[in-house]
DNA sequence: CGAGTCAAGTTCCTCATGGAACCATTGGTC
DNA sequence: GACCAATGGTTCCATGAGGAACTTGACTCG
């Protein structure tokens, strides 16, 4: 009665060409390594598995110490980089949704470490601006995402590091050119 | 009565030396490209940018076609990779907490796309096998991220795509040396 | 100057996420 | 061979994330 299921044998995920550094750590979970070299999609594990390694521990640091949220950090960060900075320009720059910055905001302003004004010349804009005490928090928080960054980096000779820079901000800028419809793909 | 809540005008946040290529995008948003060039934390805005930017669409995709939540696409993905993959290697390589995992693959076996045996070298381990149905929905699945991917990466050659790729392995490989403990760091 | 459209923010609501605690199996060690 | 720590996996639960719908304000065009 029961439907058998069967196993598949079959390897098909296509192989990826490309070698294998000489300096592996012994200590290299095996399938890591397999994500590494045996994975059609190089490019998005490694930035995945970066961005991910990077967010989880500081943001829970930040989280432990400064009960900030990792929306509310992004946003006050946002702002520090530029006063006047809207939800909306978060919004853009970190591809979240805007009910959850919106929701960070709030927070942040109840907290006193943002302070909310209206646009004088667009009441739907609300600019926002650091408090003092915002500006503390990130005088203590920023060092330490720099620092962090830094010890990513540090495999990495400064050469090497400009050359990384560059091309990831290429990647970046053909934002506008990566695929939109999968379904396109879908048909061919 | 009610404290006074000053707003802070230095523009404390370390600016970044670093050039701005010729060729920027007269439709870069402003908020982006201060991130991109007024930032001190260089590498993590690109790799959280990338990495959201290319996740977001396609899982979207994924879950609206073949009803698959994120963390399970990842499982099946993994398993595809490496046939007997268990929850714990994919928590190691995808950086998911563990329940997450259990319930994907819970999930994949309830719709029959994985079968889940037990290890009888050690009855801890389950490792994991794609049924033919989970490897139709890869066969399907997979070429999407690919052609994502390379969209993405179709703004660098192929010289410098491998030179990407060189780069972010040399950052993953030296995971085990990041900043672990940021209370040393605040206290310095 | 209304009507229609769009943009910025907010509110509502559901449900997946992930921390913590737990269970089961194994492997050491005395 | 019993105890203890470690490891793989699951369960419980509170909460925060994000889709969809809504509000308010601006711009446009007849």
């Amino acid at each position: 009665m029961g439907a058998e299921i069967k196993r598949d044998r079959r390897q098909s995920i296509p192989r990826r060409r490309g070698s294998v550094p000489v300096e592996v750590p012994q200590d290299l979970h095996p399938m890591v390594a397999a994500k590494l070299w045996v994975n059609p999609c190089w490019l998005s594990f490694r930035v995945n598995f970066i961005a991910h390694h990077f967010n989880q521990p500081i943001y829970e640091h930040i989280w432990r110490r400064y009960r900030l949220s990792m929306p509310e950090h992004v946003v006050l960060y946002a702002v520090a980089l530029k006063q006047g900075t809207t939800a909306d320009d978060v919004a853009a720059s970190s591809a979240r949704p805007k009910n959850t910055l919106s929701r960070a905001v709030n927070g942040l302003v109840a907290k006193k470490l943002l302070l909310r004004r209206v646009d004088p010349a667009d009441g739907r804009r609300r600019p926002l601006y650091l408090t003092r005490a915002g500006r503390a928090v990130m005088d203590r928080t920023v060092p330490l995402l720099v620092a962090h960054e830094r010890s990513m980096a540090a495999a990495l000779t400064e050469t090497e590091q400009s050359q990384l820079d560059h091309l990831l901000t290429k990647v970046i800028l053909g934002h506008s050119g990566w695929l939109k419809d999968f379904n396109e793909v879908e048909n061919s």
